[in-house]
DNA sequence: AACACGTGGAC
DNA sequence: TGTCCAAGTGT
């Protein structure tokens, strides 16, 4: 750690610290489904659901998520499809495909208890260094730090620590102040209590000093340049993807859906036949047949064009050209292939852009 | 270290 | 519309 930092903290009364930002806490602190207890497996689900994600969007899949999977047993045995429906919109889907396997090794290597070691509690599938400490302290009390942007972001005003929090490399020496001031009495207050300054009062912009109760420990309060801080580098611009994609019925009426790749973006969600565009090329619905045939062995009737989707990614903007059509022969199903009804399209977990491209298709159909 | 990996809301 | 995010992790 920096040597500025160092005499920062050494001449910060942490005692009074650590009081005044646990003592707001308790007293301010939200009332949140996931703080009615101390159950590890219910801190471990929200501090999943909470990575990269507002409390407000989280709120309800956590409500929902505990009640149909309330104890690491029920998660451990449920069909990952259902599991996968349950997070449907929630984005980074691979976190919750990696919770199911962290807890699968739970139940069988742990006999079901989430492990209070470091070491083991790191070594889960999905648990980086910020889940490890916060499970580590909101669930067991232990005194570990558990850094994410909003400790940064507060920590970076209080301590005046100028490090690029883009930076990967930055988060140790958060880590390291942390470990540096964390109160050994109450790790757990003191660790959520940070993340609350930041999420209620240390925002990103305009933050609400008048408001804040460690204000007399602040530097950049003191030194007026809160505004400044943190430093954070921005990040790059989405790529544009062109695809088509078509909603196909077969002579029953049942639509074609297909299960995506196990690895990658959207990992194991259901999606309509889609297929990347070759721009060059520009035939769009004879792409997607060519595609269809390619795939299902027939040519299908491409009857209307719906219209488009635009979806924005971390790193990729989607432009869909929507169709619709029927097949005109028999389609094998298969695990990974399926045709269902309207009502059982419900059962299978799609990502937002085809949630949205099926509601385009409704109004279609119906004017 | 840099990039893949989602989404909806704020400004 | 565009930009930035929000309790990050895996590779």
């Amino acid at each position: 750690m920096a040597t500025d930092i160092k005499k920062c903290i050494a001449k910060m009364d942490k005692k009074s610290f650590q009081d005044d930002l646990i003592e707001w806490f308790v007293k301010e602190q939200r009332e949140l489904p996931w703080r009615k207890d101390q159950d590890p497996y219910k801190i471990w689900v929200s501090e999943i659901m909470l990575q990269q994600t507002k409390v407000n969007t989280v709120i309800p899949y956590f409500t929902r998520f505990m009640e149909e999977f309330p104890t690491i047993e029920t998660l451990a045995s449920a069909d990952e499809d259902k599991v996968l429906k349950a997070w449907e919109g929630l984005g980074y889907y691979s976190r919750v495909r990696n919770l199911q396997s962290a807890v699968r090794e739970v139940h069988q290597r742990y006999g079901g208890k989430v492990p209070d070691s470091p070491e083991e509690i790191a070594s889960l599938k999905g648990v980086g260094p910020y889940t490890a400490g916060a499970i580590l302290s909101i669930a067991y009390g232990k005194p570990e730090p558990a850094v994410d942007g909003n400790v940064m972001r507060v920590l970076s005003r209080i301590l005046l620590i100028s490090e690029d929090i883009a930076r990967p490399a930055s988060r140790k020496i958060f880590e390291s102040a942390v470990k540096e001031i964390i109160s050994h009495d109450h790790p757990s207050f003191f660790n959520q209590a940070l993340m609350e300054l930041g999420a209620l009062i240390c925002t990103p912009t305009s933050p609400s000093c008048l408001l804040c109760p460690v204000r007399d420990h602040c530097q950049a309060f003191h030194e007026g340049v809160q505004k400044e801080l943190p430093i954070k580098t921005k990040k790059k611009k989405q790529k544009n993807v062109q695809l088509a994609a078509g909603i196909f019925k077969d002579s029953q009426g049942k639509i074609l859906i297909r299960k995506r790749p196990e690895t990658g973006l959207l990992a194991n969600l259901w999606e309509f036949p889609t297929v990347e565009l070759n721009l060059e090329f520009k035939r769009q619905r004879e792409q997607l047949s060519d595609h269809f045939k390619d795939l299902y062995g027939s040519f299908p009737k491409i009857n209307d064009t719906i219209g488009e989707i635009d979806h924005v990614f971390s790193h990729l903007k989607w432009n869909i050209h929507v169709f619709c059509g029927n097949i005109q022969a028999e389609i094998q199903e298969t695990p990974y292939v399926k045709l269902v009804t309207e009502t059982e399209l419900q059962e299978y977990a799609f990502p937002v852009p085809y949630l949205k491209m099926f509601q385009q298709y409704l109004e279609f159909t119906k004017a």
